[in-house]
DNA sequence: GTGTCATGCGTAT
DNA sequence: TACGCCTGACACG
């Protein structure tokens, strides 16, 4: 169940181990059978992910382009390989390593154009924060009318951020998800901007999505967390809050639920 | 065994 | 706003 650290991490990790490669490429499951087949035998060059989005281009130019939606998820194993599962969308190996793919919500081949233009639906991406993208972002954001809750999960706003991410930003930054993005200042939208890519390069190095700042439980590193010491919001309606004592709220923002607290971050 | 829920998103209504 | 897609973990009986 991945937000934009998962993919990164993902891209940096299968890199290692397949960039360069001449790899095979099957479909146990059969419904990607086609663009494996297209794929199989060629050399993987590079590993690139923006957003939820990661990509693999092969030396033919084209490129796999995988979404892992709500369901996706990765294996990887070492010889001697496992009985794929019946689910197995994509297998891809070498003699060394094999990635294993089971349930993504977009699995399939892209041309070159094909990925510029999937890449240019994005927002900026907090994990890859080019010059220029904190500006862009505020600028996307600001101009909006609806609330920050739902605007941060708007991939064309900011690329990376889910429901995780939504409620713990929100709640570093101290702002209700209900305020309006338009009625957000340019310096609370930067702030924003910049605990995003604190907490996605955090999680991309991790591999957990940890906000809890270590003195907030009484701890010293935030490796020493427990697993319900990490995040301040994110399903903890009912509870106390870890900074403030009070509250913890949620309400349903979009389809998702969101959590916040009542202290920290006032209506 | 069955039912529910989940870190997502596109399309139809 | 509702539904469809896609899988796996967990709670419950």
């Amino acid at each position: 169940m991945p937000e934009g650290h998962v993919l990164h991490r993902a891209a940096r990790l299968q890199g290692k181990r397949f960039n360069g490669k001449e790899v095979s490429m099957a479909s146990p499951q059969g419904r990607f059978s086609e663009g494996a087949a297209q794929l199989d035998g060629q050399t993987l060059e590079t590993i690139h992910a923006k957003g939820k989005h990661i990509f693999y281009r092969f030396d033919s130019g084209d490129s796999l382009h995988v979404h892992l939606g709500l369901f996706g998820k990765y294996r990887i194993n070492k010889p001697p390989f496992p009985e794929p599962s019946p689910n197995c969308r994509v297998l891809m190996w070498t003699d060394e390593c094999e990635l294993h793919l089971a349930g993504p919500n977009q699995c399939r081949v892209l041309d070159p154009d094909e990925v510029v233009a999937a890449l240019d639906r994005l927002g900026p991406d907090p994990i890859v924060n080019d010059p220029g993208d904190r500006d862009e972002f505020i600028k996307r954001i600001h101009k909006r009318k609806i609330p920050l809750g739902r605007a941060i999960m708007d991939q064309s706003i900011v690329a990376g951020i889910g429901n995780v991410y939504r409620s713990e930003l929100l709640f570093q930054i101290g702002v209700n998800p209900f305020r309006l993005a338009a009625d957000t200042d340019p310096e609370t939208l930067g702030q924003l901007w910049d605990h995003s890519v604190v907490e996605l390069k955090a999680g991309e190095r991790v591999g957990k999505i940890i906000t809890v700042d270590p003195i907030d439980v009484g701890a010293e590193k935030r490796s020493q967390l427990t697993r319900g010491e990490r995040l301040y919001a994110y399903k903890r309606d009912g509870k106390d809050c870890r900074r403030c004592g009070d509250f913890i709220m949620s309400a349903d923002i979009d389809g998702r639920n969101a959590w916040w607290c009542a202290g920290c971050q006032p209506a």
